[in-house]
DNA sequence: AACAGTAGTAATCAATTGATTACTCATCAG
DNA sequence: CTGATGAGTAATCAATTGATTACTACTGTT
């Protein structure tokens, strides 16, 4: 999937890792996602990816803050678009909308999930439980969520993230599968969906 | 942590390496997780750990599927002991308890969100989607939930996995932190949190 | 006692992986 | 043209890891 480019600025060279390594990370998590496969994706060499970041660790934890910062990002732009006259459940709608057009990137989807595994770990541990409490902290008090709305849209959006991660849409003729995508992402499984099938996936 | 025991049964030991393992693939995910350190949980030879279950693949596969038997062994165990007299809500509760009773294992809470992660393997995709579903079945259409009941009993429980995962009850003097914690896993939370800080995690 | 079956390991291997080093080649200012 | 800076790599390394093999030792049976 390499686009055997030239030479790029640093700069460029730095975004098209990030964007291999959000790919391979998301599946192949942490542990599993090497440097090779990611250099592969990028079509560059192992040795510069380590170079450009010093450490793997160092790239997933960029990795996991560029996701995390895209999904700020993207909820207080639409608050930032708030009339002041919609009622929470439009809101909610709006809101819920962004999130389903960030994670059609399954690679971002994919990474923010394996950093909530991480909970454990002395590094990417403490960076999730901010990142998280970070995005509450947005629809509690910047989108003006009362503490059982913005819970009950987290629980949505944790449910909708661990369906696609599933690859659920996949299961097909299965009556269940079908109404509980439906009855959890509603219309937005469709885009989402077809979003996915146009992405590359991991080669080998 | 290894209780330096003689010889055990192979079954006895069989019981002692998946409970070792869920430890340690939840705390390391399945890539991150070495068969050496679930010899070493277990105070046996990494050796040991492969020939018994053939290999990694299948060790993790085996402790998946015992995750996820649980669950399914203990809604069936609530819904069995329903009288017919309870109101959704209520069921809603008890099921809910049950869920958190489980996931008081730590281990068993991570393996199951470690699994979801790997929608996109060839082995463990299908599993997990079949597993998730199983149960989606079981809350549908033994527990006599509606499908929005359903979407909503689990929307809120991926919800409290990931507080658990994250570590969230960690996070201490923030308001928004307890908010959240209290929104989403009422009295639960101290429960499982008590339970928590008593499970020995992986050593190094 | 001797045999058989089973629990368990030490030693070892080939493959993988993150990292380092020393280098090549392109680009561009003067 | 020249020299310097920065992009990028080939080669290599030490460590880790899943797996295999050949072996030891315990246990119960006849």
């Amino acid at each position: 999937m390499s686009t055997a480019e030239g030479r790029l600025t640093s700069d460029d060279r730095r975004e098209q890792i990030l964007a291999a390594a959000t790919v391979v990370f998301g599946d192949r998590g942490y542990a599993g996602g090497t440097t090779d496969a990611i250099a592969k994706q990028a079509g560059i060499s192992q040795a510069y990816v380590v170079r450009m970041f010093g450490s793997k660790e160092n790239l997933f934890l960029e990795v996991s803050r560029r996701a995390t910062g895209r999904l700020r990002d993207a909820f207080r732009g639409i608050i930032a678009g708030f009339t002041g006259e919609e009622g929470n459940l439009e809101r909610q709608v709006l809101l819920g909308r962004a999130y389903g057009e960030l994670v059609a990137d399954r690679g971002t989807l994919l990474t923010l999930l394996h950093l909530f595994g991480l909970g454990q770990d002395p590094v990417f541990g403490p960076e999730a439980r901010e990142s998280f409490l970070d995005v509450y902290r947005i629809v509690r008090d910047e989108a003006g969520f009362s503490a059982e709305e913005a819970t009950q849209f987290f629980a949505r959006g944790m449910l909708n993230t661990i369906l696609l991660a599933l690859r659920m849409p996949d299961v097909k003729d299965d009556p269940r599968a079908f109404e509980l995508l439906s009855s959890s992402m509603g219309e937005q499984c469709e885009t989402i969906l077809a979003s996915f099938e146009a992405q590359a996936s991991v080669a080998g």
